[in-house]
Order: C-alpha cells, then sequence, then structure tokens
DNA sequence: TCGTCATGTTAGTAATTGCTTACAATTAGG
DNA sequence: CCTAATTGTAAGCAATTACTAACATGACGA
C-alpha cells in the first residue's frame, strides 16, 4: 500500500483512502493525524486526498459513517435472542461474540472514545441510534422473560445495561489498558453472576 | 484567570498553569491542545510556560500526575469495606460514589482516555497500578466474603470486575455519550443485580 | 543605593499544518 | 487520431506549531 501502482480509478483510491484514514484515525485520533500521513501511506500526493474529500473532516466523517456501517458487533443480536437457546448459553455467547472482536470493531471501539472525547457530533448520533438499538432489543427481550416468570421484576433496561457494562468495561480494560484477556473466563463468570442475579 | 495580575511568584504560576493546562487537555487531548492555548487562557507568554515545564509533553505529564493523586474516586474504598456495613449498602455506596463524581474525577477520566487513546505509557502505568490497588482491595473483600459464606464460589477478580465494570460503564456512557444520568436507580439496580448474583 | 535575580514582554525561529495553483501524463470515446 | 476529462506530480501557499533569543522591569537584600 506504500508503493504507488501509478493510475488507479477514482472509486478504487476513495477505498484506499477511507482503509489508511480509518486505521490512522482510529490508532491517532483526528488531531493526531495529518493529512500528509495518509497521502504517503497510500502512496499518493495530498492533493488526490482533497479532491475525493475537500476537507480533513468530510474524510474524518466519511470514516466514521463507513465504520459504523462495515462494524459488525451487535449485528446478529435478534437472532441469536430469537433462536430459542437457554439463557445460560445465550448470554454467554454474545458476551463471547463482544469479547472476540474483529479488528475492525476494535478500530471502531477507538473511532468512537477518541470521537466522543474530541466532542464530533457524530458520536452522539451514533450513541443515540446504533447502541440504542441494541440495548431496545436485549431490553425487550429481557422484558418478556420477566413477563413468562423466568427473571425477577428489575427495570429490564438497567438490566441489559448492567451485563454489557461488565462485559463492555472489561473489553475496554484489555484494549486500552494492558489486562490480560481472558474472554471464555470472563464470558462464563459475567453471565453466571449476572443471571443468578436477575432469574427468580 | 484571563486576565493578567502582573508578577506572580513561580509556584502559584505553576499551579495556574497546571490547573488551566487540565482544563483543556481532558477536553481536548494532548494533540488538541496548543501550547499558545494554555498561554493565552492564562493570561501570560508562552516563554513563562517553558520555563516551568521545558517541554509540551513535560507539561503534559505533569498534569497526569497532578490530577492522578488529586483524583479521589476510590480514596475511602478501604474504610468502608472496613466499616462493617451490610452488603447491600456497602456495595450501594460505592457505585453512587462512582456516579457522582467531581469535577477533578471527570476530567481524570477525560485525561485516563486521551492518554490510552494515544498510547501514552503513563495511561498503562496508571492502569496498572493505581486501579490494580483498587480492584486487589475489593477482591480481597469479596474473598473474605466468599469464607464467610455470604457469597458464593466465584472468582473474587472478575466479580470484582464484574461489579464495576457494570458502574463505570453507566459512568461513561452518561458523561461521553450523552445518556440521561439516573445514578440513583442505577446504583440501587446493579447493586441488587451483582448482590444476588454472588450471595448463596 | 545598587546589583541581582526572578518575572515579564517583544519578536522572532524553523518546521509543520491543511490546502492550492499550475501543469504533465494517461485514459476513454467520438 | 484528437480532444477532453481524469489522474497524477511538483512546488509552494499562508497560517499555525512548539519553542527561543534578547531585552525590559519589578522586587528585595546588602
Amino acid at each position: 500500500m506504500t508503493t504507488s501502482p501509478s493510475r488507479v480509478p477514482a472509486s478504487e483510491r476513495r477505498q484506499q483512502i477511507l482503509a489508511v484514514a480509518t486505521d490512522l484515525f482510529a490508532r491517532q485520533g483526528f488531531h493526531g493525524t495529518t493529512t500528509r500521513q495518509i497521502a504517503d501511506k497510500v502512496g499518493v500526493k495530498e492533493i488526490i486526498l482533497f479532491r475525493l474529500f475537500p476537507t480533513k473532516h468530510d474524510l474524518y466523517w466519511a470514516v466514521i459513517e463507513a465504520t459504523m456501517q462495515a462494524g459488525q458487533c451487535g449485528h446478529n443480536v435478534k437472532e441469536l435472542l430469537a433462536s430459542g437457546m437457554d439463557d445460560a448459553t445465550l448470554f454467554r455467547t454474545l458476551a463471547t461474540n463482544l469479547l472476540d472482536r474483529n479488528e475492525y470493531d476494535l478500530a471502531l471501539t477507538r473511532l468512537l472514545f477518541f470521537s466522543a472525547l474530541e466532542a464530533h457530533e457524530l458520536s452522539q448520533r451514533f450513541a443515540q441510534t446504533y447502541v440504542a438499538a441494541f440495548y431496545e432489543t436485549v431490553t425487550n427481550y429481557i422484558r418478556k422473560r420477566i413477563r413468562d416468570g423466568a427473571f425477577r421484576q428489575v427495570d429490564p433496561f438497567f438490566a441489559a445495561r448492567a451485563f454489557f457494562g461488565m462485559v463492555f468495561q472489561y473489553s475496554l480494560a484489555c484494549q486500552l489498558f494492558g489486562v490480560k484477556p481472558e474472554p471464555k473466563k470472563a464470558a462464563a463468570t459475567f453471565t453466571d453472576i449476572w443471571l443468578k442475579g436477575i432469574q427468580r
């Protein structure tokens, strides 16, 4: 990707630039990444970058939107919840899915936190659409299980937050603060505690 | 603080600069903050800043170290754990303390995440001393309660992570992603679920 | 009173920033 | 084959960056 393979159609260059920019923005943040650095890594002059994305901010937003759409974490949640597994297997699987994240989801996490810290408006929009939808799905499942008599009378939304709070905070600790990852043990223990906490 | 009250002794200027720099670094990160911006807000020329802190990085490290020492979150944890309260009150109090954070702790959180994302070494060191010590204290308490027969046989370290994961992730959601804070309800629900999850 | 030193200002530095102008080479299509 | 649009390069813009040199001014002890 550092070499310059002469002429490339605009659409393909767009993809190349987006890929490189995603990587750099995720690792270094908006202010920590220069347009020259991106161009160099693509193997191209800056002007080409600016012809496809008029400003650095435009490129950043394009990166965030593309990453948001490509992120798969929480993609198959609805199917899992509808699959009829027992609760222990179900939530252990949900936790494991969150802990065994692919590269793209890791980049998404970093982008999201940078975005939130740097107070770009997109991060709030993201939280209030993608994440809210995710929690709503899980909340509905928990509500149903309460009606079934399987779970106790707890606030289903806070119960959902409780579960994914445990898991996601652990994931963050591994990614950002160098905690040794033990995804299997974490998923098992968290699910065990949480389930015994809300079952009758 | 924007006015310049003529002559001020170095020690006091240091404090002024640290205060302003903490605020700006916490809000904008290292790369997003300029030395001129800090100097302007103190009401002083940049050279004064550079006489007290030879480089921008030196200033940043001074800010992080000062904030780490000043941060009070988890300060009185040992006393709380030794106070002999019943577990419900105890953990609800711990959660409430984490959720009702003062300004300094909020700045600490932001600094810590910026630091982790920007891969400054200090964040790892922080996590592996300060946070690890915090978790060890709680872990020991849980281990004792297991020996007492009050708690089930669960990994005490992961149990501690589970509890503060729920709480801290909720705190993050409120701070960074615009979730409406309901600290009382959150503390009560999380404690309820977690305790029922690990009690016999 | 005078010298000294800490504290301040003015006015810079060289390098880097996001972004642009002017122009050359390559491709596509009638 | 010729024109026109597309894709590239070379060079550099003005503004900003972290950081500095040279010099003023105040306070304070001897």
